[in-house]
DNA sequence: TGTACATCAGTGAACGCGCGTTCACTGATGTAC
DNA sequence: TGTACATCAGTGAACGCGCGTTCACTGATGTAC
């Protein structure tokens, strides 16, 4: 983050990285534009040349966590790869995996007044489970076949809800009998099974 | 709120409220100690008298919340009547209806950096959960009977989830195809059957 | 290739603000005799 | 019942702090001729 003479070269980013750090050390209401521009090594009012203000910065996190997360998502579905099966099970682990690892990004996500749903790469996001879940039900009847989007409601729910309550970025989780991805794997199977997209076990 | 003379009266419960009004307000990080104390019609330095700082107000606040939330969930319960499965309903219910309703207490019992999970009456929510379970899987044979603690940790997730995602104060929730309750309804409902808890419905 | 000049990306000082907390204080309350 | 006094629950002024934002500025960069 050192600077290459009086222009900074790449400020921007600089800044946008510099608030991820201090999101993910206080929390993204703990974040300040002063602390953000001193990690950059720049006067705090150098920041107003990229960002109109403090919630535009933060809105730019937000986007580009959003961007970050879309992709992990739909890597770890990998197009329904090897079977829609293991693949929906690779996109609950990426979700869990995302939290974990980039705490920061999702607390600008989905922290304090995020805003984020107007956000188009939080719909890719969303889509990707939607796929999924179209994939997994394209051999029951049409008749027969769940609605696809409350699936998808259903599974984001569970997904988030495991992520909010057993990842926290300072490790002070309650104390758990399983890992969050085996809680959230063994959630997920028992409620496709109890669309009949699973057969029993026994 | 108006003061009766020189001695408030009870000025630590018009503190709580206050701190409850704001957060509802601005959320759990935008509330601030000297607002609480006007809003109370108070100095800021009366405060001390009750509080020792503003995290022991907070967490006062949250304690509080944890013990209206197992309250709710307790009542809604009601001892598995008139069956578990609708009282189970019930309780998710009564979970949604909390979240939505009391938004401020919400949010400070789950916001940032909440250390909830130490409060006694935090478990006592949490118990709620586990009881409705052992209710419901009691007449399952034991060796067949799913693991009730998972049970229970799996209908947390989902039910908070369901919340964060679908409920928000300021109403910018997504647009959703269903009320989060019955969001909430169907996934457990899908879910108890994945158990083998409720028999297919055709 | 060299120079003039417009544009760009920073500086640094200043602003008004409200915060949480402390302190010595004082007015009100309640108890003992 | 009346008075003295200890205790309690407030006051109000002050503190140091860091914030977000603005402004006129200046040094660096890049382009035109």
């Amino acid at each position: 983050m050192r600077r290459k003479g009086y222009h900074h070269g790449n400020l921007r980013e600089a800044l946008v990285e510099a608030t991820l750090e201090l999101i993910a050390e206080t929390g993204p209401d703990g974040f300040t534009l002063a602390e953000a521009a001193r990690l950059a090594g720049v006067t705090p009012a150098a920041l107003y040349r990229h960002f109109k203000d403090r919630a535009d910065l933060m809105a730019e996190v937000a986007k580009r966590g959003f961007a970050l997360f879309a992709d992990a998502l739909e890597t770890a579905w990998n197009r329904g790869r090897p079977n829609p099966l293991a693949a929906i099970d690779a996109v609950c682990r990426a979700y869990l995996t995302f939290a974990r690892e980039q705490p920061a990004f999702y607390a600008a996500m989905f922290g304090t007044g995020s805003r984020a749903e107007a956000d188009p790469e939080s719909s890719r996001a969303f889509e990707v489970l939607e796929t999924a879940c179209a994939t997994l039900v394209s051999h029951v009847p049409p008749d027969r076949r769940p609605p696809v989007q409350m699936m998808a409601y259903h599974l984001w729910s569970l997904a988030h809800g495991t992520a909010q309550l057993f990842i926290r970025p300072d490790g002070s989780a309650p104390r758990a009998p399983m890992s969050p991805e085996d809680l959230l794997e063994s959630a997920t199977v028992v409620y496709l099974r109890g669309l009949g997209l699973i057969p029993e076990s026994d």
